[in-house]
DNA sequence: GTGTGTGCAAAAGGTTTGCAAGAAA
DNA sequence: TTTCTTGCAAACCTTTTGCACACAC
């Protein structure tokens, strides 16, 4: 398959050998159309469905870990008991949907950027997120 | 002690007995001069170590969550193994220390108001929180 | 062959739950 | 006395770790 070729390359040049678990995360994870927002849990599931046979979830989360090291998945902040990933890696804000705990990407437009005047801890600033947690109209807030 | 009375009157309306464990809690949360920021963890030393005797871990859970039913205390996204509490239940931002995971408010005027142009969610929007996330000038993103 | 990666099972860490005993109403 | 609350231990879930085996180079 010609884009496996690309996966292989890719973890070479990062330093990762393309084993085969690693050529088969890739293929779930950079052969979306849109950016993809997953938990480990999740990920683990696809894994097995698309390809009948599962990988070890310990190498899964190294995988999805060694992938964030080398700037290829982002971490999102949601208070959730479990970790959210996101293939889109540029600065960008998310909608959370508490009913489905579904992750949404914000488009460029949909918020002014944030400025962020004064930033009183003196501290050099990573990173600016914006998270807006929707609902269905009889949710609870928060 | 005249704090304490509030405190029981406080969580009677709530609806919540004023147990001997829950007004301590409360003496700790909501004595304090700033918003206050924590853990479980933190909160159940900080409870130790003002009191000299421990509330169990389960009972800080309990009245930890009820409190925030109740609206007395609002949960923060941080990407973080734990859940982080806030005394502040309006409507602001924070500051996260990477280095050392401390949770700072930012104060009104120091970001403009985040104005959500296009909720493509069609859902009603619950909350708006903005994460920034600070470190020494050596650290890595995210 | 050497070194890295994988997989399993066990451990860890935060949080939740079940239930008996205790306290508030 | 009834109902709510506490405390303990066990259970749970996600994530991490240790180590033997397997694979990439």
């Amino acid at each position: 398959m010609n884009l496996n070729r690309n996966f292989i390359e890719k973890l070479r040049v990062s330093g990762l050998r393309p084993t085969k678990q690693r050529i088969k995360i890739c293929e779930i994870l950079f052969n979306q159309e849109k950016t993809f927002h997953f938990t480990i849990d999740a990920l683990s599931k696809m894994i097995s469905e698309k390809f009948n046979e599962k990988i070890s979830l310990a190498t899964v989360y190294n995988t999805v870990h060694a992938f964030q090291k080398k700037g290829y998945l982002k971490e999102i902040s949601i208070n959730s008991d479990k970790s959210y990933f996101d293939t889109n890696t540029s600065n960008h804000h998310h909608f959370y949907d508490v009913d489905t705990n579904e992750l949404i990407d914000c488009d460029e437009n949909a918020i002014d950027p944030v400025n962020v005047k004064n930033n009183i801890t003196g501290k050099k600033i990573n990173s600016v997120e914006v998270l807006i947690k929707v609902a269905s109209d009889n949710q609870t807030q928060n």
